[in-house]
DNA sequence: CGGCTCCTTACGGAACGCGGACGTCGGCGG
DNA sequence: CCGCCGACGTCCGCGTTCCGTAAGGAGCCG
């Protein structure tokens, strides 16, 4: 049932790193780890570990907190030094404080002695996703010119600076951007980011001028959001960096 | 001080919570656990199941799969999107589909009606024995910013210093902290969190301050729970270290 | 130049979030 | 058994933010 390897998006082929002083254990690991699909690499001490990763960076590394010569939190000190990297630690089973040292270095889980070879897989599949930031894509974010538009985290940014806008200015420009270089009328916008058929229309017109405020680089010669004269509002995706 | 401990000694005074709508089944259950040594909760139906859950976090949930209002399934989800803990599911005999499902949503054992009580008790032992060394599968450890959130253990950290925080400060902390960078409306958070579809929604406004309380450097300019002005409330996970 | 459209500014009111405080419930210890 | 204490949910007053409308001026077009 759990054959399938890790291809399913999450860390297909990705490097692992096995530290364990003791070879049955790491064995052991060693093995699940590759039938399930990673490229795994072995080390015995800490000296080891850290001439490995050297060698080969790797995307995750397994890490006994019990070795001989150097400690496991020294090693997990020293590799995060060098580069970000998602660490699994196992620990002796009730040593609380072990556990809480691990954590405060860094470490993103851990497994407690003995383990379930099984679990390990399955923890080591998690950290690798969690790990790996939302790809951007499929995520809804909409994006045009140098604006960024993220629905879910109800976030705004203009060439990477964050943009204070409001609710309405918020929803208005997220519309745009889900519908560039169309003309709008303004009872189609009330209509459509509104949700009323009926009012003001001169309240688009305002909120307009008040995203412009934020958005545009000179608000009173809007490049973004532009003028159709007798018609509306358009908005222009190709107007993100300043070129005159 | 020791009543009487479970035959094979594994969770003594393990706290199980019984959920059945049928107080025959649920006081026979009862009465069979707590003669085996294990401190028993009850609970007749879904929410009431999660509030106990708040109250006293048990260490294995025995669950009917037909209940009134929230199904069984979705309780199951609930009670495992706040930590890990062993589910045993009470299933209609021959009733293959439930079962799968009931797997398949991460219960750790299945009992099928009409049961033997004793039998029960026996895979009670046997799932918390086999639950004990590690927490069962599934999520693991959270980390964000200078947070860390250990749902297993139930603790959370603030740059390696101990939070103390309520249970449900530590729930909603943990909600966010799966779900970073995105903004949820007090409703959500409601139902997320507290498995509730109504009340007051100032009662989340007034944990989330409680929560900044503990948690940001600042709760008058909060970095971390971020206020989405009309919409709700945003986990913002880059605000670890102290940027201005 | 006249009429229409759009821009700009200002303002009052409503909505919203926040902080403080209170009453209650349950657990714990005396 | 009783009293203390923490956690929780609720409520109220205040300051802030945001929104819709109105009114005057500027711009565009015939």
């Amino acid at each position: 049932m759990e054959q399938r390897t890790p291809g399913a998006g999450a860390g297909a082929g990705s490097r692992v790193l096995v530290v364990d002083d003791d070879p049955t254990v790491a064995e052991i690991v060693t093995g699940y780890l590759d039938r399930a699909g990673y490229v795994v690499d072995r080390a015995g001490d800490g000296p080891d570990a850290l001439a490995r990763a050297a060698a080969h960076w790797p995307d995750l590394v397994v890490l006994d907190l019990m070795l001989p010569g150097m400690d496991g939190l020294e090693v997990c000190r020293r590799m995060r030094g060098r580069g970000p990297v998602p660490v699994i630690m196992l620990t002796a089973r009730g040593d609380e404080d072990d556990r809480i040292l691990g954590l405060e270095v860094g470490a993103d889980d851990y497994v407690t002695k003995p383990f379930s070879p099984r679990e390990l897989v399955l923890r080591v599949g998690s950290v690798l996703r969690r790990a790996r930031p939302a790809p951007a894509a499929a995520s809804g974010l909409l994006r045009a010119g140098g604006l960024t538009v993220d629905p879910a985290a109800r976030r705004a940014t203009k060439n990477g600076a964050e943009l204070a806008l409001t609710i309405r200015e918020f929803d208005l420009l997220a519309f745009f951007l889900r519908h560039p270089g169309r003309a709008f009328a303004r009872e189609e916008l009330m209509r459509e980011v509104w949700g009323w058929d009926f009012g003001d229309l001169s309240t688009v017109t305002v909120h307009v001028r008040r995203l412009r405020g934020k958005v545009e680089d000179d608000p009173a010669r809007p490049r973004i959001v532009r003028t159709v004269w007798g018609v509306g509002y358009r908005f222009d995706p190709a107007a993100g960096l300043g070129e005159e």
